[in-house]
DNA sequence: GATGAATGAGAGTTCATTCAT
DNA sequence: GATGAATGAACTCTCATTCAT
């Protein structure tokens, strides 16, 4: 069985397992046995288990990474669709691979090797979401006037939104939201506070959005 | 020196080693040296790690409820000012004891006596602003068309929005925005959308806010 | 509470949790507490867990000799009628205290500072058992063939023999025999036996008792 | 090394750390060190403690009663021979292990899972007996008058006569009694009262063997 | 006389990891 | 290319034992 299989085979039953139980629980045994390999040959190929985790958490990382801009390849459309699209990916793929994502998920809480990757990751969603509000700014005909600061908090918000979306809408056993309807709710209680920001309205504390 | 004083001493040096190195990873031994004392008399005291992490995560529980619920006092001012003192008041949380949500933070993917506990603690979260979505719908003259589902959801997006910039603000180890700031940032974020939503305007595929 | 009174407290507090766990497994909290003292006292009074068990067990075989010597005390009946006088002594004394009993039996098996003691005990019964049969011989008007080997031999099977059927008999929770049957039985099944010993009648290999 | 050999020093050398120092005293470290082993190696081939003692245990147990078998293969001779060669192989047995016997000695003592297993041999012992005294008793043409307790009872009473003579024909440094004389101590003990029970004869408490 | 507070030492168990074949 | 055999190191947990009061 050529090395590329037997390595894919491996990489699988460890997401499974380290979704399931998280990076320390997981044993190497279990992962091994999983995979329907014997323990040496894990070795052999991934070298380690931090290595091996890594080698997961790369792989997941890509999917997602390649399902959001596969989702967003749209470019002259307007930023709100272009969001819109890129959140349905989103949500999409965190529905056909639960296991990756959860891995993904845990490997933020595992410390150095493993939650900058997961970073550097979130920094590429971010900034995927950050030229989206650009452009909306400049659809909106407003001068930019956003603080680059501000800007990447607001990212953060819409990313973590999500993620907290896409977690509820799994763990529905039964008549769990497809895709688009958990990418309707965000959108719903996003757009418009994005769009009156562009424009350069705030809400305030003496309150009136305006 | 009595009972109570080393217990909690003890539990202070268990949320810095799980909240540095995650439950698995932070051993007994540590803790114990950290807090002071010698391993027994953690076991004395705390039982078992599972207990002695449980017990870190209920305190910790309780802290960032009781801070929340301390915020959102007072109950007859516009229902976006209660939301802004209530994010108000978890930022500052946030701020001020980083290890205790860290711990929150990595309970939720420990399974499940942990999960548990936390998952409850949002439950009551989600409950409190539910509740003032309510409210914001009543003062919009709205006639509660959003279906229980949908509320639910942008709950939990905000949440989830909350928690996001909550990390990703005590992560700027230079300039940290300050809660209040945060809290704003939040609220430019959702409440515009949310506002609409409560008026019955949503926002759609072929797009327009209106 | 004078001390006699609380020491007696945890010896037997100690016998009820040695017989049941054994000596190691039995812990010196579990003692303190079910003699209703604080551990420092046990360790004020008994020095240390060797001792205490030391003490448990010579208390026990001081009773179980004690009872044996007292079944005894008729000497100017024939030699068969004292055995079954001192096997009656045993069978009601290891009815009467079977947690004492089992931890003389634990004690056998736990090694050099306790074996001794209860190898000691054994061989004041064992002597007792002796003189018994020496008398008996002479009542048989026999001159003494027996070799002092066989004889200790004799004493040992005739002890491992009510030892069994004492465990045996305390083992039936319902229908328990008396000590009055079980040393009925026992007699019958040694005494004939001794009885030819004593008049020079073996049981040999091309068999006949003559 | 093949499995199977280590897994046969494994016992060999906790039987007799267990038969030196008992279960509990007995350390994993101890029977690693003395197996020549690392200790996972020996958790890896038997799983725990526990499952390390019921294997010792069981082992045991089957050469016992293997040994015991094979000496009372020959049934067409009369009882008192069958019972003399049994004997025979059970104190060659005990002088050829008599680690193992104190294995078996030590588990009575150690509570449900273990002694089970030592009483279910001793069934089966007592079972073999039972037959001869019931071959014993035709020979004797007697009508089996005997009551099932007090088989029950006299067979124990020999079982435990022949474990206390092992003891302490094994216990002598020097000059050691062989099985052979072992076991005619014991059938001279026990035959002639057997025999007089066949026939209907008992010791009485006003006494007369008869 | 009696105890709440505290610990050194060591138990059983598991795991990531590596050779020799 | 693949594995059965083997281990060093570390972990959770318990216990007999002792102070300071």
């Amino acid at each position: 069985m050529p090395r590329e299989v037997r390595e894919r085979q491996m990489l699988d039953a460890a997401v499974g397992a380290f979704a399931r139980h998280g990076y320390q629980a997981a044993s190497m045994d279990d992962i091994a046995e999983a995979a329907g390999v014997s323990k040496p040959l894990v070795y052999l190929y991934l070298k380690s288990k931090e290595e091996l985790f890594t080698a997961c958490v790369r792989r997941e990382v890509g999917a997602l990474i390649a399902a959001v801009r596969e989702g967003t390849r749209e470019r002259d459309i307007p930023a709100d669709e272009q969001l819109w699209n890129g959140l349905r990916a989103f949500f999409a793929h965190t529905a056909a691979r639960p296991d990756g994502v959860t891995v993904l998920y845990r490997a933020r809480t595992q410390g150095e090797p493993f939650a900058r990757e997961v970073a550097a990751m979130r920094v590429e969603v971010v900034s995927i979401v950050t030229l989206l509000l650009g452009q909306a700014a400049k659809d909106a005909g407003c001068d930019g006037e956003l603080a680059e600061r501000e800007v990447s908090g607001l990212a953060h918000a819409l990313v973590g939104a999500a993620e907290s979306l896409a977690e509820w809408s799994n763990a529905r056993t039964d008549d769990a939201p497809s895709a688009k309807e958990t990418a309707a709710t965000l959108m719903n209680f996003c757009w418009a506070g994005l769009e009156n920001l562009m424009k350069g309205h705030r809400w305030m504390p003496a309150p009136r959005v305006h």
